[in-house]
DNA sequence: ATCCTCCCCTAC
DNA sequence: TAAGGTAGGGGAGGAT
C-alpha cells in the first residue's frame, strides 16, 4: 500500500466521517440535472455517504470498530453487501459503493476475485467478509492480515472460507437428486407446520438435528435463536419410513430468507449471522431486502436441480438424443428400415403417463393416492403445481396452476414433494418397455412417447396395409389393441404407474385418443369414427392450438374442430398463416401426415432463469450472466457444437410492476429485450460468451435492481472439431458416450478462437453475410488459415485501434471506442438541445390522476370526432374540476388489456429498425491496420428489441415510433422538437425521427445515465429509409369487424354510449379511409377503457380485445422505448 | 420467390 | 415463500 493511497483514503475517511446531515438540503438532494456522467456519479457518491452517516448517528452505541478503515465490496460475498456496508458503517467504518480510482478504499472486502479483479486490486488489502464479521464479533478490529483473500503469490480460486470462519458462509448442505439415495435420506421425522399445510414429505418435515451438517458453532454464538426456535416437537409418522424423500437441502437460493420464519439451521445459516449482535436491532431490519448471498454459481446449481421445467428439457433433450441415435444405427446396420407402402395404414401409439410426476410421489405416499394431491415444492400461494392426481382434477386444479387458485378450489389439497430421480427411473423402465414393441418410438417428453407399431399391425393383418378387407383390418386394429394392453401391463408392472394409451392413424389421431383413453386406459380411433370424434372436440384439443391460434379461430367462428371445417382453407390461411391454416384443416379432418420419429438437428443451445433474480449491484448482473454463460459453454460442449450467434434475453420489471409479484422471487410482469449478436466466429468459449454476453446487458442500461430475469442462447450451430459434421455419426457418439458410461470426453473450448476454425479466411475482411454464407457452405478446400485472433464483433467496429487489440476487448469497451469516434456526432445533438427541463412549459396536470394530456396521442386526439376532442381539449385545459366521469380518456396502458393468456407472461413485441456501421464487404481488412469510419457503410439492422408489455405499455402514440409515455418524459422543449420532426418527416412521406437519436436525448437530459455503451449511440442522425414500416393494414378490417360485431350486440345505455358510439365511428372512418393503422390502435385501446369503466360493460368484446393485442404486435414504435431512460447505480 | 431476423406460440 | 426452462414451428416483414 503506497503511501499515496493512505493519504488519499484519509482525506476520503474525513470526509466520510464528517459528513451528517449537513446538506441535507444540497445539491445532491436536488432535482437532477444533467452535467455529464461524472457528475452523475459524484453526486450519487455523496447520496450514498449521507445514507451512510444517517446510519452511523442511529447506531451510536457501537465501538467504532472500524473507524479509519474505508471499505469496498467486490462481487458476491455472505454476508451480503448490503449486511457488510450496515457492519461497517454502524461500527464507525466508512464504506464506497464505487470504485473509481480516484476516491481510496484502505479494505476492499470480496469472497473471490476473477483474476482479472485480482490485477485490478493488486495494490489493495483485499480480506474476507468474515474479517468483518469477526471484527464486530470480537468487539476490535482484527488484523486484517489474517483475513487475507488473495496471498501474495497465491491465487486463490475457489471461494476461500475458512472452516473455522464458517459464520460468515453458507451452511447447509447441498444435495441435489441425483446424489440423493433413499438410504442417506433422513427418515425420522417431526411435525411441523408443514403438516398442517398439507405439504407432505417437504424438507419443513425435517428435524434440524438430522442434519449431517449441523450449525456451525460459531452461528449459534451469534444467533439469538431463542424466539425462533421451529416447532419441532411432535412425531409424525411417515407413511414409508425407509423410502421417505426429502430434500434435505433447504439452502437459500440466491437470497437472503426472511427471518421470520426461520425454522431450520439451514435458514438460519444464511445471513441473518449478523443480526442479533447488531445493537439488538431486528434481524429483519438487516435482511428484509431480498439479500442475495450465494454465489452465482451455486445458485445455478441449485436451481437447476430443484427446477421441474429444467428437468423436463434435458430429459427431453437427452431421450432425444438417445432414440436418434439409436434409430440412426438402426437403419444404417439395416438398410432396409423398410418403408411401408406410400398410402398404407398406420397405427401410431400416444403413450403416457398418468399424471406422472403425482403419480410417481404418490408411491411413497400410498395413503393419499384417493385423495386430491398434487407436485410442488411449497405450500404457498405462488407454488407452482407441477402435477396433480385426478382425485384433485375432479376440482378443476390443473398442472401448471398455481397453488393459491387450486387451494381455492379445492381447499384440502395435499401437497407433495418432488423426486426427480424416481421421476427418471420411472421413464427410464418406461422406455425399456417401449422400446421393446419393436415399434418406431420417439420421445415427446420424459413421461410420453409415440410409437408406431404400423409394421407390427399390418403384418398380423396378414396383407399390405392397403386392401380394405375387413378382416385383415379387424386383425390389425386387434393386434394394435393387443399389443397396447400388454405394454401398459408391463409398464405398470414396471414402475407401479398407470399410464394410458391412444392409438390412431396419425400422431394427430393417437393424440386425441389418447384424451379419451385417460385414465388408466387405452381408446382405439377406428378410421370410421375419425370426423364424428375429432368434430366434437373444441379446437383447443387440438395439438398446437392454445389461447392464441384458439382465440383466432374463435373470432372466425370455430369453437369446435367441426365448426373449422365449414370455413374454407383459404379463409384458415389467411387468419393463422398458411402453414398454420393448412394444418388446422387437414387437422379437422383428421388428417396428419407427420411421421414418427424423423431425425431432427439441433438447431440452438440456451440457458436461462427467470426466477429468483434479484441484483443489487452491476457486479452482481455481470456474475450472475457469466455464470450463466459457463452454464452455456458446458451445454454447447455436451453437445459437442458452438454456434456463431449469441443472443442474449433480459427481462425486466415493468414499469407499473411491483416490486414483489404475487409469486415469491417470480419474475412479475415484465418487459423483455432480446439482443443478439453475431460472432464472426463459431464459439462455444465461456470466455467469450461471457465477455459478450455482460457487454450486451450493460448495454441495455438497466439498473440491476430491475432485473427479473436472463437467458442466454447460441444458435447458428456448427459441430465441433473433431465431430462429425455429420448428425447421424454426431449422435451415434453420444449414445456411445452414454451406454459406455464415459466416451470420447468433449472437452473442447476453443477459448482464443485460435484453432478449431472450419471457416477459413473468408472471416477475415468482410461483411457478416458473407461470413454467414461461406461457412455455411462447407468447402473442404478452402484451407483454415491461421485464425485472427478476434471475433465477430471486429467487423462492426471502426476504430483507430488495431483491430488485433480492438477485438480483444470486450463489446462495452470497444463501443465506448467508436463512440468517441462519434463524440462530434453525439455533441452536436445533445447542445442542440437544452437540458434543463422547463417547468413552465410543463404540460397541462390533469386532475384525479388522470394522465397528462402529453401521454395522449396528438393526431388521435386531432382526429377524434370534432365533439369529443372539444371535451377532451376541455376537460384538461379548461375544466379542470368537471367530473372525470363525463369524458373518459385512457389513464394507463395497462387497463387496456385484460385479456391475456392463462399464464404466462405476455408480451408484444415491438422492434425497431435502426442503423449500424458494418463493415463495408469489399474494404480489405487484412490488410489495413487502422480501420476508419469511411471503411464503413450504414447498415440496417436491429439496435435494440424491446417488447414491452403491453399492459403496461403504452397506447398512445399514433403513427409515431416514440411512445407518449416516452415522449411525457421529455422536457417540454425537446418533446416539441421531437414532435415537430415527426411531422415534417410524414410530410415528407418519410420515417420518423431516428428513434436513436431521440433515446440519446433522453438519456443525456433526462437520465442521468451513463453511456450505456450501445451501438444504437452510434447511429447516424438521419435514416435512409422510413423506420415505421409495419403496418400490417390486413390486420385492421379485422379488428373492426370484431368491433363491428360487438357493437352491434352492443346495449346502448349508460353514461358512455356517446363516447363508445363516437369510437366506434371514428374507427370505422380510420380502417375504412385513413387505413392508419397505429391510429386504430388508440381508438381501440381508447375504447377498450372506456367500457371498461362501466359496470356490465367490460362483458363481451374479448374478441376484439384479442384482436387488438394481435393488431399492436404487428404495430412497430408504440411502445419500445421501453426500457431506456433507466437509471443505472 | 426465397432468405433471414426477430419475435410469438406451443408443449412438456 | 420458491426453484416461471427450453427447443422448434412458423408468421411478419425486410433484404435480396
Ligand atoms: N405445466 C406443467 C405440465 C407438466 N409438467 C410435468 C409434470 C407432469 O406430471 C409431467 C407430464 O405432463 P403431462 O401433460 O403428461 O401431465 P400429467 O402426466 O401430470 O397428467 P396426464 O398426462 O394424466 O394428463 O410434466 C409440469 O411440470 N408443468
Ligand atoms: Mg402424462
Amino acid at each position: 500500500m503506497g503511501s499515496r493511497l493512505e493519504a488519499n483514503s484519509t482525506a476520503v475517511r474525513k470526509r466520510i466521517e464528517k459528513h451528517n446531515f449537513d446538506d441535507e438540503k444540497g445539491e445532491e438532494y436536488e432535482a437532477s440535472k444533467f452535467g455529464g456522467f461524472q457528475e452523475y456519479f459524484r453526486r450519487k457518491k455523496i447520496k450514498l455517504q449521507n445514507l451512510d452517516a444517517e446510519r452511523r448517528s442511529s447506531s451510536i452505541g457501537n465501538p467504532p470498530i472500524f473507524r479509519g478503515v474505508v471499505a469496498h465490496v467486490n462481487g458476491y460475498t455472505q454476508p451480503s453487501l448490503q449486511d457488510l456496508h450496515s457492519l461497517i458503517v454502524s461500527y464507525g467504518g466508512g464504506f464506497l459503493q464505487y470504485l473509481d480510482g480516484k476516491t481510496a478504499v484502505t479494505h476492499i472486502i470480496a469472497s473471490n476475485l476473477t483474476p482479472k479483479k485480482k490485477v485490478e486490486f493488486r495494490r489493495y488489502r483485499i480480506v474476507k467478509p468474515a474479517w468483518v464479521v469477526d471484527s464486530v464479533k470480537a468487539g476490535t478490529l482484527l488484523p486484517w492480515d489474517a483475513y487475507r483473500l488473495v496471498d501474495e503469490g497465491i491465487s486463490q480460486q475457489v471461494l476461500g472460507f475458512d472452516n473455522g470462519n464458517i459464520i460468515s458462509q453458507i451452511n447447509s448442505q447441498t444435495r441435489g437428486y441425483k446424489d440423493q439415495t433413499d438410504a442417506s435420506w433422513y427418515t425420522g421425522q417431526v411435525k411441523s407446520v408443514a403438516d398442517e399445510l398439507n405439504l407432505v414429505g417437504h424438507s419443513n418435515d425435517d428435524s434440524a438435528m438430522s442434519l449431517p451438517n449441523a450449525l456451525a458453532p460459531s452461528f449459534v454464538d451469534v444467533y439469538d435463536l431463542g424466539n425462533l426456535s421451529p416447532n419441532l416437537s411432535e412425531e409424525i409418522e411417515p407413511p414409508n419410513l425407509e423410502a421417505q424423500p426429502s430434500i434435505a437441502d433447504r439452502s437459500p437460493v440466491l437470497f437472503a430468507r426472511d427471518p421470520s420464519d426461520v425454522d431450520d439451521e439451514s435458514r438460519t445459516s444464511t445471513v441473518v449471522a449478523i443480526g442479533s449482535d447488531w445493537q439488538g436491532d431486528t434481524i429483519a431490519k438487516v435482511t428484509d431486502d431480498a439479500t442475495q448471498i450465494q454465489s452465482p454459481t451455486h445458485f445455478l446449481k441449485q436451481y437447476y436441480e430443484e427446477s421441474r421445467l429444467h428437468h423436463l428439457s434435458t430429459w427431453k433433450a437427452e431421450l432425444k438424443s438417445q432414440l436418434q441415435a439409436a434409430a440412426a444405427e438402426k437403419s444404417f446396420s439395416q438398410k432396409l428400415h423398410q418403408k411401408r407402402a406410400p398410402g398404407s395404414r398406420r397405427y401410431i401409439l400416444h403413450v403416457d403417463f398418468d399424471s406422472f410426476f403425482a403419480a410417481v410421489s404418490l408411491k411413497k405416499f400410498p395413503q393419499y393416492v384417493d385423495k386430491p394431491a398434487v407436485v410442488a415444492h411449497g405450500g404457498g400461494s405462488g407454488s407452482e403445481i407441477a402435477s396433480c392426481n385426478y382425485p384433485a382434477r375432479k376440482f378443476g386444479v390443473k398442472n401448471g396452476m398455481w397453488m393459491k387458485a387450486a387451494q381455492q378450489i379445492c381447499p384440502d389439497l395435499k401437497v407433495l414433494p418432488y423426486d426427480f430421480k424416481a421421476y427418471e427411473d420411472a421413464s427410464r423402465s418406461f422406455y425399456d418397455a417401449i422400446i421393446s414393441t419393436g415399434g418406431v418410438v420417439q420421445s415427446v417428453s420424459v413421461d410420453e412417447a409415440l410409437v408406431d407399431v404400423s409394421n407390427i399391425c399390418l403384418a398380423a393383418g396378414g396383407h399390405d396395409g392397403k386392401a380394405v378387407q375387413e378382416s385383415s383390418i379387424w386383425r390389425e386394429q386387434a393386434k394394435a389393441d393387443d399389443l397396447t394392453k400388454s405394454l401398459r401391463d408391463q409398464i405398470k408392472e414396471l414402475t407401479g404407474c398407470a399410464v394410458s394409451v391412444g392409438i390412431g392413424g396419425n400422431i394427430l389421431l393417437a393424440k386425441v385418443a389418447l384424451r379419451k383413453a385417460k385414465p388408466a386406459g387405452q381408446y382405439q380411433i377406428k378410421p370410421e369414427e375419425v370426423l364424428d370424434f375429432i368434430g366434437g372436440l373444441t379446437v383447443q384439443d387440438l395439438p398446437g392450438v392454445a389461447y392464441s391460434i384458439g382465440g383466432k379461430l374463435d373470432e372466425i367462428g370455430a369453437k369446435y374442430v367441426k365448426d373449422v371445417r365449414e370455413l374454407s382453407k383459404e379463409k384458415l390461411m389467411t387468419t393463422l398463416g398458411p402453414k398454420t391454416g393448412e394444418k388446422i384443416w387437414d387437422y379437422a379432418r383428421g388428417i396428419d401426415r407427420t411421421e414418427v420419429g424423423e431425425q431432427v438437428i439441433r438447431k440452438s443451445v440456451s440457458a436461462e432463469v427467470n426466477w429468483g433474480i434479484r441484483f443489487v449491484t452491476q457486479e452482481q448482473a455481470d456474475e450472475f450472466v457469466q455464470s450463466l454463460c459457463e452454464e452455456l459453454s458446458k451445454r454447447l460442449v455436451n453437445e459437442r457444437v458452438k454456434g456463431r450467434q449469441l443472443t442474449m434475453k433480459i427481462m425486466r420489471r415493468a414499469a407499473d410492476a411491483p416490486l414483489d409479484p404475487p409469486k415469491h422471487l417470480g419474475h412479475g410482469k415484465c418487459d423483455t429485450f432480446n439482443k443478439s449478436l453475431l460472432l464472426g466466429v463459431a464459439t462455444n468459449s465461456k470466455e467469450i460468451l461471457g465477455r459478450e454476453a455482460i457487454s450486451i446487458m450493460r448495454g441495455f442500461g438497466f439498473s440491476p435492481g430491475e432485473l427479473r430475469g436472463i437467458g442466454v442462447q447460441v444458435t447458428k450451430l456448427e459441430p465441433l472439431k473433431g465431430s462429425a459434421e455429420n448428425p447421424l455419426e454426431s449422435s451415434q457418439k453420444r449414445l456411445q458416450f452414454k451406454t459406455a458410461g464415459l466416451g470420447t470426453s468433449p472437452k473442447q473450448d476453443d477459448n482464443t478462437n485460435t484453432d478449431d476454425i472450419e471457416s477459413p479466411q473468408q472471416q477475415r475482411g468482410q461483411a457478416i453475410p458473407s461470413i454467414t454464407a461461406v461457412t455455411a457452405s462447407k468447402s473442404p478446400d478452402q484451407e483454415p488459415r491461421k485464425a485472427i485472433n478476434m471475433l465477430g464483433t471486429q467487423f462492426i467496429l471502426p476504430s483507430q485501434v488495431d483491430p488485433d487489440v480492438l477485438a480483444e476487448l470486450p463489446e462495452d469497451i470497444r463501443s465506448k471506442l467508436e463512440s468517441k469516434q462519434h463524440t462530434k456526432d453525439v455533441n452536436t445533438s445533445r447542445e442542440a438541445i437544452p437540458s434543463v427541463r422547463s417547468h413552465s412549459n410543463s404540460p397541462a396536470v390533469p386532475p384525479d390522476g388522470l394522465p397528462n394530456l402529453s401521454q395522449l396521442d396528438q393526431d388521435t386526439l386531432d382526429a377524434l370526432p370534432s365533439d369529443v376532442r372539444a371535451e377532451v381539449l376541455a376537460f384538461y385545459h379548461k375544466s379542470p374540476h368537471k367530473s372525470p366521469g363525463q369524458s373518459l380518456l385512457p389513464q394507463s396502458p395497462r387497463k387496456f388489456r385484460s385479456i391475456k393468456p392463462p399464464t404466462k407472461k405476455t408480451s408484444s413485441g415491438r422492434k425497431r429498425t435502426g442503423l449500424l456501421f458494418r463493415k463495408k464487404q469489399s474494404s480489405k481488412l487484412d490488410t489495413n491496420s487502422t480501420l476508419t469510419q469511411s471503411n464503413f457503410i450504414a447498415t440496417r439492422v436491429q439496435p435494440i428489441k424491446a417488447k414491452a408489455n403491453p399492459d403496461t405499455a403504452l397506447s398512445s402514440e399514433a403513427d409515431e415510433e416514440v411512445s407518449s409515455e416516452f415522449l411525457s418524459a421529455l422536457p417540454e422543449d425537446i418533446r416539441q422538437e421531437v414532435l415537430a420532426q415527426q411531422r415534417r418527416d410524414r410530410l415528407k412521406k418519410r420515417g420518423g425521427i431516428d428513434v436513436a437519436v431521440v433515446k440519446k436525448k433522453v438519456q443525456r437530459s433526462v437520465a442521468d445515465q451513463p453511456p450505456p455503451g450501445q451501438r444504437t449511440l452510434l447511429l447516424p442522425p438521419r435514416q435512409p429509409k422510413p423506420t415505421f414500416t409495419a403496418n400490417r393494414l390486413s390486420a385492421l378490417p379485422q379488428l373492426r369487424e370484431a368491433v363491428s360485431a360487438w357493437y352491434g350486440e352492443f346495449v346502448e345505455e349508460g353514461p358512455y354510449q356517446e363516447d363508445v358510439e363516437a369510437l366506434v365511428t371514428y374507427l370505422d372512418k380510420v380502417v375504412g379511409e385513413e387505413k392508419d393503422m397505429a391510429k386504430a390502435v388508440n381508438v381501440v385501446r381508447w375504447l377498450g377503457w372506456v367500457i371498461d369503466q362501466g359496470d356490465g360493460y367490460g362483458k363481451g368484446g374479448e374478441q376484439w380485445r384479442r384482436a387488438l393485442t394481435r393488431v399492436e404486435d404487428g404495430v412497430q414504435g408504440a411502445v419500445s422505448n421501453r426500457g431506456l431512460g433507466s437509471v443505472a447505480f
